[in-house]
DNA sequence: AACGCGGACAACCGCCGCCGA
DNA sequence: GTCGGCGGCGGTTGTCCGCGT
């Protein structure tokens, strides 16, 4: 099934022709499938509904690579599937389209989750622009199973003050230290792969960097939201250490903010916000609780001695995983 | 080997806003 | 102004698969 999907992101891309399938290439094959699935439709005399099958797959992708995507419906009906434009449209931005990545939620795309979902809620569309090749369905649902599940096993709700402030104060630098660890012990850090068509260079960069206005000490990690002028251009998001440890991931969609202000208000008001001249940015751009809870470095409730450090460390088993 | 259970993820549903006729 | 089609979004459900018993 890989294979087959592989060829199909490929085929949408029209880069290849069908594989061994076919000796006449990849029209002969959709348009036996076309007409396989048509018979079964008209067997059928109803829309198709649940998981798809890659000859439906196949369809979908032959359609769009070479009539483009948009105008669901009538693509649905064009394409010979027996599918409702939303289900076509689904199913090509969750799963067929070629950028799009799935599995392996990365260290720094777990923190700008934690981050961005602290800031902005379930908005998880727009939590998904600054995750590129990452769509709002994949989020929503690493947020449901693995979030979710780490408040569940800490007892608390996930909306709750104490989940935000484990989260804050406890997962999300165990992340950083771990990416950090990783840099240091020269051991590969993983990157995540950029489609090709994302590679243009940003031209413009806002970032964000945490500060422990308790302390006044050097923040250890920043979200960077770098951010084109040229709307057509692919901006990225990354994160950087104060060693110099530095990790990306390419993405963040352009549209989200391009005239200078953050494009992310990430990170609430533990962030200083700089925009592309590196001139801070601050007051009610960042507005938010962020900091005051910061710089509360004693929370009343919260006792860090009160949690398993091995559960602590579980919480970033994604990354373990990648890492073992 | 069979069964049950839970996690992960794909897909659907309902609602809402936008836009053109 | 309004009506219908369409696309986007967030919530929910369904399905598959691995694992433990």
């Amino acid at each position: 099934m890989d294979m087959d999907k592989e060829y199909y992101m490929v085929a949408a891309m029209g880069m290849v022709a069908a594989p061994a399938m076919s000796p006449s290439g990849s029209s002969a094959v959709t348009t036996e499938a076309a007409m396989a699935v048509a018979t079964a439709s008209e067997d059928e005399g109803d829309l198709r509904r649940g998981p798809w099958t890659a000859q439906e797959d196949m369809l979908l992708v032959d359609y769009i690579s070479k009539h483009g995507e948009g105008r669901w419906n009538s693509l649905a009906r064009c394409a010979g599937l027996r599918r409702t434009g939303k289900s076509c449209r689904l199913r090509w931005l969750n799963y067929l389209r070629p950028d799009v990545r799935r599995g392996n939620i990365t260290p720094e795309e777990q923190l700008l989750i934690l981050e961005l979902h602290s800031r902005w809620g379930n908005r998880w569309s727009k939590i998904a622009q600054l995750l590129p090749g990452r769509t709002d369905n994949e989020i929503k649902n690493y947020w449901r199973t693995r979030v979710q599940k780490h408040a569940k096993q800490l007892r608390c709700d996930v909306n709750s003050d104490r989940f935000r402030d484990v989260v804050r104060r406890v997962w999300m630098p165990r992340l950083v230290e771990r990416m950090q660890a990783e840099a240091v012990a020269g051991a590969e850090v993983p990157v995540v792969t950029a489609p090709a068509r994302t590679m243009s260079s940003p031209a413009g960069a806002s970032r964000y960097r945490n500060v422990d206005h308790a302390s006044g000490a050097e923040p250890i990690w920043s979200v960077a939201a770098n951010v084109s002028p040229d709307a057509s251009t692919t901006p990225r998001s990354s994160l950087s250490t104060v060693d110099g440890a530095h990790f990306s991931t390419w993405g963040a969609d352009a549209t989200a903010n391009v005239n200078g202000t953050p494009p992310v208000e990430c990170a609430g008001s533990g962030f200083l916000a700089m925009d592309r001249h590196d001139h801070v940015l601050q007051g009610d751009e960042l507005s938010g609780s962020w900091s005051e809870l910061l710089a509360a470095t004693n929370l009343p409730d919260f006792e860090l001695g009160d949690l398993d450090d091995n559960l602590l460390w579980s919480l970033d088993d994604a990354y373990l995983q990648q890492s073992c």
